[in-house]
DNA sequence: TGTCCACTGGAAGGGAGGGCTT
DNA sequence: AAGCCCTCCCTTCCAGTGGACA
């Protein structure tokens, strides 16, 4: 098919989605489904700021997908505008602490977030900032809500500082109060804590529970109708999408991508309506495009280890230990002419990887052949290849070492 | 029952990349 | 330009360890 044809043929049909920024990320609806306990115990919470009080800090816990951060949203939605009625000013940083692992990387965006003025992403002394980050908050009589999003991967890489700062920064304003709203899908994170930092931060607690099929089938219903034109999507497609989220612990952010994607395809090969086909499709192609963008974007020695890993799994037999690993990621590096990193960092990496869901690890005794990793991929093998495939020199490694899918 | 393997993972620090203030 | 401070990626050093085997 030829641009042209592909253009022809998209043009053509009449686009099936009314409007597609409804199956955004950021987007909160105004009514979230079978998550009226948790706003209103947020909303309790947060009341206090209309009466000019500071709310306590409070704490989210909750796997991904399960609605903390976009109750969060919600509920700072209405206390804003409800407070621009009687008059009172709230304002909030919200900070994704995933993206952001350093303890400057914080601050840096809550000032950004507060338009406290440009400030670089290296450089300047972290008290600098957090400094500065006061006296902008306490220009004026008001209360500052800070979201602290995926809390954990912030303090399992660089501790609790930053957040030991920022509860005890009401003692350093006059005018201005701050609360603090923690987010976290690590339910034993709280062991990472120093005793200080949690009780001060989990003053209040607000405990989230995975959706099931049925529930993420009445938000992608209500999803669907506002994206979609009106009866452009089958109902068994919502229903399978809803399924295939709930046996992926009831992630609803899933459920919308798959519902997104899938529209997508549906108007690429010119259907008129989304269907169940579409949405196994979009299932895939989902899947693929996390780890591919993972895979891709990983630091270079990152990817030696992630290859190195993939070759002693394809060709071995049997478990993949972390010697093994470091053997073969040696002999990859003499390959291709890289100086291979030490023991220890090889360590940190596979933690990274482990991290980022690619690959499992358990420190297993072997007795007298003494302790080690045990690494299992996590990630389909086929879409980890196809990105080595792509560059020159990893494709030439994996020729050179005999490997493919089979 | 103790030994000892093959690591694990904490601590400290370095150096290349950057930017700030003076 | 000097003197700080930041990040990221990495090194060196090292104490600690679960359990198969002698």
């Amino acid at each position: 098919m030829s641009v042209d044809e592909i253009f022809d043929k998209l043009l053509s049909h009449e686009s099936i989605f009314k409007n597609k920024k409804v199956l955004s990320h950021d987007y909160v609806p105004d009514e979230l489904p079978h998550r009226e306990g948790e706003i209103r115990k947020l909303a309790y919470i947060l009341a206090t700021a209309l009466r000019g009080g500071k709310p306590s800090n409070v704490f989210m816990y909750g796997k991904t997908g399960t609605g903390k951060t976009a109750v969060a949203r919600y509920v700072l939605k209405k206390l804003t505008e409800r407070g621009e009625k009687i008059g009172l000013e709230f304002a909030y940083a919200y900070v994704n602490c995933r993206y952001r692992k350093t303890n400057y990387r914080v601050l840096v965006k809550i000032c950004e977030e507060l338009n406290c003025g440009n400030i670089p992403e290296t450089g300047l002394p972290a008290d600098v900032i957090f400094d500065r980050i006061i006296k902008h908050i306490d220009k004026k009589e008001r209360l500052v809500i800070i979201i602290l999003d995926e809390l954990d991967w912030l303090v399992k890489s660089s501790g609790d500082d930053v957040l030991y700062q920022l509860t005890r920064i009401n003692n350093e304003l006059e005018n201005a109060q701050v609360s603090l709203i923690g987010i976290t899908n690590d339910l034993k994170f709280r062991e990472y804590l120093d005793s200080r930092v949690l009780s001060s931060l989990s003053e209040e607690s607000i405990v989230f529970s995975p959706y099931n099929a049925h529930q993420l089938y009445d938000i992608l219903k209500q999803r669907a109708d506002m994206a979609f034109k009106e009866g452009t999507v089958s109902d068994e497609a919502l229903r399978l999408a809803a399924a295939i989220a709930a046996q992926e612990h009831g992630d609803a952010r899933r459920a919308i991508d798959l519902l997104r994607v899938a529209g997508e395809i549906a108007e690429r090969e010119g259907d008129t309506k989304l269907l169940e086909k579409h949405i196994i499709k979009a299932k895939d192609e989902v899947e693929k495009d996390l780890i591919e963008a993972i895979v891709r974007d990983l630091p270079l020695q990152e990817q030696l280890i992630l290859l190195a890993i993939v070759m002693v799994k394809t060709k071995g037999n049997g478990r993949i230990t972390t010697g093994l690993v470091k053997k073969t990621y040696e002999n990859i590096c003499a390959e291709l002419g890289y100086r291979p990193v030490t023991l220890r960092r090889i360590n940190d990496i596979l933690s990274d990887l482990e991290m980022l869901g690619i690959i499992s690890a358990q420190v297993t005794s072997l007795g007298r052949y003494g302790r080690t990793k045990v690494i299992n991929l996590e990630a389909p093998l086929r879409s980890i290849l196809k990105v080595f495939e792509r560059d020159e020199n990893f494709s030439h490694v994996l020729e050179s070492f005999k490997i493919n899918e089979h």
